[in-house]
DNA sequence: CTTTGCATTCAACAATTGTTGAAATTGTAG
DNA sequence: CTACAATTTCAACAATTGTTGAATGCAAAG
């Protein structure tokens, strides 16, 4: 009677083999029997159900970019409002942007992992990719690089901008999964331990950007220095 | 006579009509025809030259990679060399990977940009990325991990493996020049002036790594403190 | 049982795919 | 000019694509 303990739900099924597919090949790269094939369907359920192919691409998406963007949030508020009114930290900003998605337990459901690959593949698209992204996940990153600007108030917008790109970089690249760090290091690193390479990156990227900050007060000292001509220590 | 001036060698317009059609749409994304109307010749005219259309899509691929490589290894051999018999530094280091590829002239040319956008879809392409990009540029790859390697000899290589990572990640973005910067900046970036991209993401890049050797240092002080018991101000 | 509405399957559509063999064109050497 | 080989085009192939309308199954309500 509660009914939802066994997932057979069809639509939900398609979804899961469109996931899984077009992680792996691409928009064109999958065709719609493919899809139905996986779930176990027929080819005319997926049009029943979602309309035409791409609609069925967006729908893939849009499925866990709600539970992303809300965790994600959530994170990043609450250093904010734990650290107010102090500005917090450039780590726990970084900790907030990355740790929610990398180091929760859903990272080994292998629906998870699929759907960041599918991520990384759309963020890459030259075509449609950019606007997608924006569509999804913009508000999120403003509010995210508006606290970086708390926390790094002397930095040029510019540079932070920047900054977000490496970052961003670096997490797509995570999402991929690509196994291409597998190989490179002979093991030592393996591409789908997310929460393993979690650390590395918030300490590679929280230096990134510190960075900046020391870069902009050795250009004001020397600006100051050459004005006042005073001695700095 | 000479002839090579007027580039009108229809296996060479394949190529750039290929090159320029895979690096928006993929490899799935884009049909022979579109590619044969673009360089205007006939359909069958790519398979005769290039065989099946997956060949194709490697000669792409090869046409520029030697270029590239013999590029950024002259480069980082001179780093290593002009540094030698001390170890060269970090930032010399990371500027011998960015700067041949991304503040050369040539990237003002549409076949590179074409082309390094391919190289981003193909780093990020789960089935085969990984195998391609291994067999196109590992060997560069590893040299300047040995590098890394004589500059920050403390840091641990797992450590200098995840931050390869990060930089990869970065380098590939702005390969894909996807346009979601310029969104994001409100035009203060633009995702396709890769020169004026390359310092800031080389200024990211080198503070990251350099992150790992202070923070291999204060473990080891860690270490030593616990062992011997002294009191840490 | 019958009816109603939704979910699912079946069968087929026109369009497009990569590929190929034969024909036509071009270039070159004798 | 002729002969020969490399290049390019033409025409067509079987296979696959996304999509659709009719047919079928199925549960609940009258």
């Amino acid at each position: 009677m509660t009914g939802e303990t066994q997932k057979t739900d069809k639509r939900e099924l398609i979804l899961d083999a469109a996931e899984a597919l077009f992680s792996k090949h691409g928009y064109d790269g999958v065709t719609l029997r493919a899809i139905a094939k996986q779930a176990g369907v027929d080819v005319a359920l997926a049009n029943y159900h979602f309309g035409p192919k791409r609609d069925l691409f967006d729908a893939v998406l849009m499925r866990r970019a709600k539970i992303l963007n809300s965790w994600r949030l959530d994170a990043l508020e609450s250093v904010i409002s734990d650290a107010a009114p102090d500005a917090p930290t450039v780590r726990d900003i970084i900790r907030a942007y990355f740790e929610p998605i990398l180091t929760r337990p859903h990272v080994e459901q292998p629906g998870w992992k699929n759907y960041y690959a599918l991520i990384a593949y759309v963020n890459n698209s030259p075509e449609w990719g950019g606007k997608l992204m924006t569509q999804f996940f913009d508000p999120l990153i403003e509010r995210f690089i508006e606290a970086l600007k708390m926390a790094l108030p002397d930095v040029p917008d510019k540079s932070l901008y920047w900054g977000y790109h490496c970052l961003s970089g670096a997490l797509t690249l995570a999402f991929a999964q690509t196994g291409r760090i597998d190989h490179l290091s002979k093991g030592l690193c393996q591409s789908d331990n997310l929460p393993d390479a979690c650390g590395y990156i918030v300490d590679f990227v929280t230096a990134g950007f510190e960075q900046f900050d020391e870069n902009s007060r050795n250009s004001d000292d020397k600006k100051t220095a050459t004005l006042s001509s005073a001695a700095a220590e």
